[in-house]
DNA sequence: ATCTCACTTGCGACTGAGTCTCAGTTGCCA
DNA sequence: TGGCAACTGAGACTCAGTCGCAAGTGAGAT
């Protein structure tokens, strides 16, 4: 399913936009993004890169993913840890997500009328949105049925530490 | 107003609870935090326990606000930036936050039906929320009046930014 | 009042994510 | 196909946060 052009065809238009040139590293970068990850983060893409042929500096990952950011292509999430995730982008989705604590698992989800909420909220607080960013920690179905508890009993000590830990 | 002596004492039982001690460190720390901040971050607050004359270093701040996260005295929030914030806790009003880009000001409300909302969507999700985050990022109204625009037209680039360079 | 020992602290070295600089390379348009 | 702006890699750097360890201290036992 090498849709993957397409995406790298909107990622010329936009740097061709502002002068930018779409260089071998950026289209091998967008390839990789597209082809397997959904959610990842900037060290996992530099894994990935380094174990393929393919030799990419950490400073040209990260200088990427900003632009493809800034295309569009790609955004930016918190999931509960206390670095950036990425995650790219097909079609316009938005949506938000729910972090299993115990095994790190991400579930989506887009609710219409949660975003109307939102909007009212700001509406009240004269408040101009442009983002925002929703996570909801706990633990999932199949968590729960092993027996999985909650991070914390009552109020959540830190955000995500069980997810943290499963990554290293 | 120095009610502090009730959340001193509520550190104290926390404590005591675990067989740890209320030390003079975590004392001048707790009085600190609830005498002036309210939302901060942990080197802000080093910074200003260096200002006085209490000097305590960097590794016991951060040791001390993650038993005052635990104890509940304390929450750790993300607000579009890259790093936590840390804000007090009085009572037990759960809430969220706008944050705007242009000025970096902090805008918190609480809305029981986008609460209940999420609530419903765990429960469709058959997912047992411990916790949740949600900043909304976009201009405050004065910012807007004094003709700010969003961090980004369309598509925010990245989190938060204004905030970010004005804190600097 | 003081002893004692587990709990704490400060220090400084460390880590990990992300940024910056600069010399050398490359895409692209004339 | 030459030129130059844009790009890359390497590695030094920054900044938030953590860790290990020797020295210090609070509070219950005596």
């Amino acid at each position: 399913m090498p849709t993957v052009e397409r995406e790298i065809d909107r990622f010329q238009d936009f740097l061709a936009r502002q002068g930018q040139k779409l260089t071998q590293e950026r289209t091998a970068l967008v390839r990789e993004i597209f082809a397997t990850h959904y959610h990842f983060e900037a060290d996992e893409l530099l894994f990935k890169m380094k174990q393929k042929s393919t030799k990419i500096s950490r400073a040209t990952v990260y200088r990427t993913l900003e632009l493809l950011v800034k295309s569009g292509l790609v955004r930016r999430v918190h999931l509960g840890e206390d670095h950036y995730h990425y995650e790219h982008v097909r079609g316009d989705s938005h949506h938000d997500h729910l972090v299993c604590t115990a095994c790190g698992s991400v579930i989506e989800f887009n609710d219409p009328e949660l975003e109307k909420r939102q909007l009212e909220i700001c509406a009240r607080k004269k408040f101009t949105p442009t983002f925002h960013n929703l996570q909801i920690l706990g633990v999932c179905d199949s968590c729960r049925r092993k027996g999985e508890q909650p991070a914390s009993p009552d109020r959540v000590t830190s955000i995500g530490e069980g997810a943290m830990r499963l990554r290293k």
